[in-house]
RNA sequence: GGCCCGUUCGUCUAUCGGCUAGGACGCCAGGUUUUCAUCCUGGUAAGAGGGGUUCGAUUCCCCUACGGGCUACCA
């Protein structure tokens, strides 16, 4: 009953991918996963000019990072591979040559060279150029000229390339899942290049043979490709191909300014683009990434998810498999969405709160060891992080958010101090100091009831204690609950804490 | 310029002809926390404009404006 569904993501391996691209992978993803089918990756390295050597692997880094791995693809070899274009050429050969034979494609010898001067030509004369049904008579191609000549210049080996031929008077009916339905005049459409002089295919052809080929059932891309829909709807008509089904996708946009969101932003907008940092081995140029910038992929792919889509209830916090059964296409939004920075730490901060102890004190474990040159315990940082983590947003917030848990503080706040220190501090925390040194059970509970009490009995207010209590044991007036922090940094160390800022409040320099 | 797509609070969005137009982020105010943050409560703010269709339009149609995309032997 069921379809057989399978989705391809085909990026072209030009640079990293951006987070555009990353959303583009997670609805293939999100869609198949749901219907049961195959998330493929399909490398689309037909442009020898733009080729990065890198740009495959980092695909591949970013969508295992993200937690949408590809079911079959570059190293998973499925049933329909190979999985790179370049590795494909035998068969668009095979099949531009069905379709040049069938009358749908022809040879063009136009040198980029004399289409250029055609377009100034045009263009000086206030018209637009266009490779069209009304042009193609007048220009080098097997319509023009005679069979002879043709066969002569293919023979003598001229650079050609193929063209498809675009028919004539025809409205083409497109259906999309998010648009619906598109009707276009096939006089609006040009003959676009289907082979390229090099050999190899373009876009257009290569994508096509493809999923055909590949058996895809549907299309999600972005909607940069909506102007070309047509033409990829009559190749398969060409070919007399059942096509495949449509989705394409509203961009993401710049958060500021105008357009969608590029790759050549980098950082330069305040926040990153990529997914994983990336460093162009051209320039040496280095682009911050999400996983470096301390994101979970749990908080970027939810993120991610929302910029396009919702599941039309109020929940807003899913899990990758909350995210693949609540999914649709039909609740796609039609228009660019802003990228919004806010928002994502938010999200970031939400699995933050959720986040176990444990992981986070694995990773905070080698921001500790870089800080000071001491190694603690693992039951210690994870009850420093449990007290500190409602607090951060990444776990590189810990460190200034903790650090006093790790190192006496050497300073104290300004402001702070004045604030909290006054004219009978030293004595208040002299009375503290002979309380906790009589004190056993040093339980945040037992030490708390003892200062109060003793704060009540001797009619002072509690900010008079407790802020230079504080003050002492943290360095400023930030950080959890003042007898939580006590107790886990211990007695000792507490009462060495308030000895040490009654010293240091005694003879103020 | 041509072709195509889109248009609800500042931002992401809900609404599939009948709502005081809902939620989230942000921002503001109050509360909790005798620190800071979290958290809680409340507030702020929107269907581009003009025509139709209809008893009734944010919702359907048309025009205009604006935004975006495409217009390469790049994808």
């Amino acid at each position: 009953m069921s379809k057989h569904i399978r989705v391809r993501f085909a990026p072209s391996p030009t640079g990293p991918l951006h987070i555009g691209g990353v959303r583009t992978a997670l609805y293939n993803y999100l869609f198949a996963k749901k219907h049961g089918g195959a998330f493929i990756l399909r490398i689309e390295d037909t442009d020898q000019k733009r080729y990065v050597a890198n740009a495959e692997k980092y695909i591949i880094e970013a969508l295992n990072w993200a937690g949408i791995p590809f079911d079959e693809g570059i190293d998973k070899e499925g049933n329909f591979g190979p999985y790179r274009q370049s590795e494909r050429r035998e068969l668009y050969k095979k099949h531009i040559t069905t379709l040049v034979e069938n009358g749908w494609a022809y040879y063009a010898f136009d040198t980029p060279e004399e289409l250029d001067a055609e377009r100034k030509k045009h263009e000086a004369e206030g018209k637009t150029f266009s490779y069209n049904h009304l042009l193609r008579k007048e220009l080098n191609n097997s319509i023009s000229l005679f069979t002879e000549e043709v066969s002569r210049r293919l023979e003598k080996g001229d650079p050609y390339v193929i063209r498809f031929k675009i028919p004539q008077d025809e409205i083409v009916d497109l259906q999309d899942i998010i648009r619906g339905e598109m009707k276009i005049d096939t006089n609006t459409l040009d003959d676009k290049v289907l082979f390229k002089s090099d050999g190899l295919p373009t876009y257009h052809f290569a994508n096509i043979v493809d999923d055909h080929e590949m058996k895809i059932s549907h299309v999600i891309r972005g909607e940069e490709w909506l102007p070309s829909l047509a033409l990829h709807v009559l190749l398969y008509k060409a070919f007399d191909w059942k096509a495949p089904e449509f989705a394409h996708l509203p961009l993401l946009l710049k958060p500021v300014g105008k357009g969608k969101l590029s790759k050549r932003d980098g950082d330069k907008l305040g926040f990153p683009v990529f997914p994983l940092e990336y460093t162009n081995e051209q320039t040496g140029e280095v682009a911050r990434g999400y996983r470096e910038d301390g994101y979970f992929p749990e908080a970027f792919i939810n993120m991610l998810a929302f910029l396009g889509w919702n599941p039309g209830t109020e929940q807003e916090i899913f899990s990758l498999d909350e995210l693949v059964k609540a999914f649709s296409l039909e609740r796609v939004s039609k228009s660019g969405a802003k990228f919004d920075l806010d928002k994502t730490k938010w999200f970031q901060q939400q699995y933050m709160q959720q986040a176990n102890a444990e992981g986070l004190a694995e990773e905070f474990q080698s921001i500790i060891a870089s800080e000071v040159k001491q190694s603690f315990d693992t039951t210690y940082v994870k009850k420093v992080v449990s007290l500190i983590k409602e607090r951060a947003t990444f776990v590189s917030d810990f460190w200034n958010l903790g650090h006093y848990f790790f190192k006496t503080p050497s300073e104290y706040d300004a402001k702070a101090s004045k604030k909290a220190w006054k004219e009978g501090t030293q004595d208040i925390m002299q009375n503290i100091l002979v309380i906790l040194q009589n004190t056993d059970d040093f339980s945040s509970e037992n030490i708390e009831n003892k200062v109060k009490a003793w704060i009540k009995e001797s009619e002072l207010g509690f900010g008079k204690v407790l802020m230079p209590l504080r003050l002492s044991l943290v360095g400023s007036m930030q950080g959890p609950h003042v007898f939580d922090i006590a107790a886990l940094i211990g007695k000792e160390e507490t009462i060495s804490r308030i000895n040490k800022a009654i010293a240091y409040f005694k003879t103020p320099s």
